[in-house]
DNA sequence: CAACATTAAACGTACAAACATATATTTACC
DNA sequence: GGTAAATATATGTTTGTACGTTTAATGTTG
């Protein structure tokens, strides 16, 4: 039987010596970021789609009608890695997004969602809001908006 | 030729429409988490370890210079993977683990890290910090404690 | 104490990611 | 206009992760 609750990070991983606030929150970071990767990843499995297949959904449907190459997608999904392509044909096979060849120029192709993409896009946001968006009301809205902030703010480049 | 800092969330993805503050710290953190993840995976290359493998050698410095078992390991490492064992195996061929057999418990395995590991974990930590840690410094001090807060909140179990 | 359940660790397999390279097309330049 | 450089996408290969199953040892119970 364990009590469950919020968990200090130094709690955690069972790790109390940390140099300071910053290495601390480091450390606190990377934890929760498997943390939510993992729950993320559990919410969206009904669905049968990863994180990244669901990023590219979420990409497409923000530029619905208008279509993505696979270098837009790359390019906005964080993981900078060149397997969009394979995402997408995934995508394609499960017929949530079509591809057709650009004609202007033809080494690329044009990838847009379908409406069954839409559909499930639409219940798989669902399904991710509830299991983890809930999370977020752990904090109150002024909280949410300096998390923001602090995230914007980490993931500062350069 | 791309101006550097900060990205806000909507910028980063693209995406203005968030349903309230929570929605949008809910993307933000798997963004981030991603984020965090590549960076640390980057710092850490030079040191042949993945972030996995960093985790133990830090949990089991924290244990130095008693023993873990696979058990413990696999319990305080958020990825509830069962992979602990083969990940100790890779740390042992690099010599910066070693494990032995439980003799009260047969079915046990006593890990430790070794000196070598120790010295590894030291050089690899600090990579560590400098590479991420000094992206923390885009906070100050009241503000890296607020997001600890914020983050053992957001990991509330139940 | 024999049979069954439980636990600890390791392993097999299937899937996904990381990284480099290949192929096709377009652009640039002498 | 022909050759080289750059770009867009696809693919090959190696490694890592997830998840279930197996093996061995220990606990439990009638």
């Amino acid at each position: 039987m364990e009590i469950a609750g919020t968990l200090k990070i130094e709690d955690a991983i069972q790790q109390k010596r940390f140099k300071n606030e910053f290495h601390k929150a480091q450390v606190n970071l990377l934890y929760t970021a498997a943390w939510i990767n993992q729950q993320s990843t559990q919410a969206l499995k009904p669905y049968n789609i990863s994180i990244q297949q669901f990023n590219i959904l979420r990409i497409l449907r923000g530029l619905h009608p208008e279509t993505a190459t696979v270098k837009l997608l790359t390019e906005r999904m964080i993981d900078k890695m060149s397997n969009a392509s394979r995402l997408v044909e995934k995508l394609k096979k499960k017929g949530l997004v079509k591809r057709k060849n650009c004609l202007e120029d033809r080494r690329r192709v044009n990838i847009s969602i379908t409406q069954a993409g839409l559909d499930l896009l639409a219940e798989a946001s669902q399904a991710l809001e509830n299991a983890s968006m809930s999370q977020m009301e752990y904090l109150n809205n002024k909280e949410a908006e300096l998390l923001n902030d602090f995230l914007d703010r980490v993931r500062t480049e350069e």
